[in-house]
DNA sequence: AATTATCCAGAAAACGATTACAATTACATT
DNA sequence: AATGTAATTGTAATCGTTTTCTGGATAATT
């Protein structure tokens, strides 16, 4: 008893005719079941199934207008493991409820950006899910012009109100830093980020107030800030490396800050944690086999792309309802390369 | 002088009404310019501009049945940089041609995996590109009676025959293998892959070439099979170091095999190159930020992503072309923990 | 028993584009 | 001047669904 594979594909116009009924039957069978005599739609499901119908979407979204099946992902950088650490919550979310996910990647640069944007319209995406490459509302007029549910994640443009899940930066940041300072570390780096994202703002903050509270002097405050790259990162953990007294406890803005900077310390021959400690932003699947294993702050990223689905979701099924925020609290998880209280 | 964005999409009949023409018109400035005179095409596009006309294609794929389009990228892992790499370079050549993306991770699930497909080719794709999560043929007949164009990257499935893109991994492995032998590394070690993927065969082919063509003895060779992926391979070196002497000298599968192995080193506290030397497959981020920098074997992730995606095109454009398969050399990026010559 | 309400299924009109075909025009040829 | 040909443009059918509207059958109400 072999399957059964048409080489063409069924429409519904042969199912209909297989089962001996309408297409408008067929359509309700297979959008609303109840309203169909159980008779009918066994008929129709197995016409289906012998057939191997398939419902095209194209036909369905031209004709209902909605389209709940394909929503758009939009990342500043495809590679980086965070992001994609969120794209798989959002996953989880959506391929369950039979919805496609398209993806854009600017690749750090403003004009593809602007082309996957334009590209997303086009494929009527249902809503998009992004983290915008850049912070100027400018950029993003003809996207919020479409009326296209969005919601942010990482960070949301200047003066834009959207949807959005972020970590809480500020205290993420803060926290590690209460950590190396009661690790016993006296002198403290970071390499940041622009601070024309209020992400980077933000952590540096954190990283501000959590010294300030402690009583550091600012002779003991270091900053550097990098493009959220690993080459802007490492140029600027290297400017940083050259003026500062060590030892010096560090911190790093995200992962590829992290990666940079790992760079021109290992350049360096820079030990960690006695010469340098380091605490990192962003968990990476490789930061418990650093060698010393690394002192991370987790920003659960694949939650955060459950989150940012079913904010998209909501605002799907209700334009109307009011912008919501959602704020997540990180984790630090400790390990080796902050240092040890005994040693 | 405010740029007009409108509010509801605008359809072809408006844009044609706009430009006092008929709607074929329109679809020929979109379609074939040339055949239209040029006062048309410019008093069209301009109608086209001041609607913020945007054409649907749902209604394009709908009617022409082509759907030039939208391209599947199929992975088992997103998380993992190898395809996230090889996306990027697929991302490069199809986002130019205004092509999108929808992806589809199985996330190691066979299950998961089959209701990606089913998505894609509701979505009728025009093209799938896969890294199939199984070797086995069975999990993928419907997807081959589907008719889609395929391009499988990474490994086939037992006894297709599709059109691939694949590392010379054979090769690839055997260089890694003759490095450490010329460095004088005298007892090897593999962190294997489920032999039922060809691509694990061949590189643990390629592992014993080099080794069997040095007069290398079985009794200085270990080889323990993992997962592909980082707990499965953990544990496959974790049962390698519990059974081997030191100095030791190791390749990995893929990266996921080289964290886990480096988590298992780490753990050990064994020291790299000194007590165990390592080479990794694939080249990632990190690798050479690494405490000591990897040497790796680079299989040029997102040149196989560009090559995928050119294959696909040709596919799709000649049906009927003979199937091809594009072998790649890797290349051997030499950093330090593989040891060195002179100490 | 007559009337009304309820339910189910079909007919047919959309959705927004493409495209075969027909029609018009302009131009060249004789 | 008449005819043929090529180049443009328009008309209308069509893609595969959903959905409104309508009719007929059945059940419920009086």
């Amino acid at each position: 008893m072999t399957k059964h594979y048409p080489t063409a594909r069924a429409t519904m116009q042969e199912v209909a005719a297989a089962a001996g009924v309408s297409t408008a039957t067929v359509s309700r069978v297979l959008n609303s079941p109840t309203s169909v005599s159980p008779e009918l739609v066994v008929r129709v499901e197995t016409a289906m199934q012998t057939l191997g119908y398939r419902p095209s979407r194209s036909a369905r979204t031209l004709r209902s207008g909605r389209s709940l099946q394909r929503v758009g992902f939009l990342v500043s950088n495809i590679q980086n493991s965070f992001f994609t650490d969120v794209l798989k919550g959002v996953e989880q979310q959506l391929v369950a409820r039979q919805i496609a996910i398209v993806v854009g990647n600017s690749n750090n640069d403003i004009g593809y950006e602007a082309i996957n944007i334009e590209l997303m319209l086009e494929e009527q995406v249902s809503g998009i899910i992004a983290q915008f490459t850049s912070t100027q509302r400018k950029f993003y007029q003809a996207l919020l012009h479409s009326q296209a549910p969005i919601v942010c994640f990482d960070h949301v443009p200047e003066g834009l109100s959207l949807d959005c899940v972020m970590t809480n930066n500020r205290a993420a940041m803060a926290q590690a830093t209460r950590h190396l300072i009661e690790l016993g570390h006296r002198s403290f780096g970071l390499v940041g980020g622009p601070l024309s994202y209020i992400t980077a703002r933000e952590r540096q903050a954190g990283f501000l107030d959590a010294l300030h509270a402690a009583g550091i002097g600012d002779d003991a405050i270091w900053i550097e800030n990098g493009d959220w790259q690993i080459d802007g990162s490492y140029a600027a953990a290297n400017r940083l490396l050259a003026r500062t007294p060590q030892p010096l406890a560090l911190l790093t803005i995200n992962n590829e800050a992290t990666i940079g900077t790992l760079k021109a310390l290992q350049e360096r021959k820079l030990r960690i944690p006695e010469e340098v400690a380091l605490v990192a932003f962003d968990e990476m699947a490789w930061a418990g086999a650093y060698n010393p294993p690394l002192t991370v702050v987790n920003q659960h990223p694949s939650y955060q792309g459950n989150a940012a689905a079913e904010l998209l979701l909501a605002r799907m099924a209700e334009p109307g309802r009011p912008i919501q925020q959602v704020v997540l609290e990180a984790e630090l998880i400790v390990r080796q390369s902050s240092g040890m209280l005994v040693q």
